[in-house]
DNA sequence: TACCTGCCCATGATATTCCAATTTAACACA
DNA sequence: TGTGTTAAATTGGAATATCATGGGCAGGTA
């Protein structure tokens, strides 16, 4: 699980330290997938193998040839670079993601439960601004709280022995 | 359970002693997340693990790519730091955090049952003096009721054999 | 040959761990 | 109820380990 924030920099020949904890969240396993966030956030998105699987038994639920599914495939599968991390926990991070994403200098980090986003401090700070507004909106909040009820459903049907 | 109030302080270097009552409550594990409570009051709040998973098991239940899920994953699990509690009892707060918070010095640990708060402690008697008030009012008065109401109406029908 | 890339080592900064001392709280006994 | 004793918890400081980052070297490629 990738939480929290953390600032990182860019060297001169593109090189970014992946932060500990992140490299924890990744299981050790040194192979990191990037692409640019499909939500015109403008921000790049990483995670782990174990994402990649998740995005790819989705797709593979939509049929082939839908819209959707090509959608998706485009942004998120052919879109990522598949990224070695080397044994001082750094990528090289390709130059047209740098440009896409607005970032040279010091940069981002943030979790996002199961991946992890790279951005520009001043356009995340922007980012956080309107997604704090959203997040009080009713409309979100009953989303929010409808995805709650049901966690609690499927808490107390496991504590009753029906799963778990 | 985070019950009742603590003093505490901050160090030179930011580092603060949890309170015993509260690391009881986090049974024992030495993982902490704080964030700056969303509500505007300007205080810290932080919980354990067991918090922090069942906000990403709810948040997991929101599609990938959502703006649901974007704008509380922002808000909550990027907003948090992730902690840990040296063998003495202490976390290191980072800056930010005591920035936002007004914390220098002298601080207040609050429990609010799931979770606990971080005040500066004249910040905190504000917040008691308005909360005293609102609880008052009529209508949080009702809606307080109905949750009793509730409980009593769970309680009798699990001692009658329905569930539990 | 020039450049790009991956790999390796060195360094400084930062965070974490360890140890010791003081303070506070809890308890037993007079 | 007061006092002495003991244990626990909080505090301060120093040693240690970890991490981020910069530079250099070798191999491969255009």
């Amino acid at each position: 699980m990738f939480y929290s924030t953390y600032e990182g920099a860019i060297d001169a020949k593109g090189r970014v330290s992946i932060p500990a904890p992140y490299r924890a969240a990744l299981g050790g396993n040194s192979r990191v997938f990037i692409w640019i966030a499909p939500d015109g956030s403008g921000a790049l998105e990483g995670g782990g193998e174990a994402l990649m699987e998740l995005y790819a038994e989705t797709l593979a639920e939509l049929p082939l040839q839908s819209p959707v599914r090509e959608a998706f495939v485009t942004s998120v599968i052919a879109g990522s670079a598949d990224l070695k991390i080397d044994d001082t926990g750094r990528i090289r991070l390709p130059d047209e993601f740098c440009e896409a994403a607005g970032i040279s200098g010091r940069i981002r980090f943030t979790g996002a439960i199961e991946s992890f986003k790279i951005w520009d401090p001043a356009r995340f700070e922007a980012h956080r601004a309107k997604q704090n507004g959203i997040a009080q909106q009713p409309a979100t909040l009953d989303a929010f709280h409808e995805a709650y009820r049901e966690v609690r459903r499927r808490r107390a049907a496991s504590s009753r022995g029906e799963a778990g």
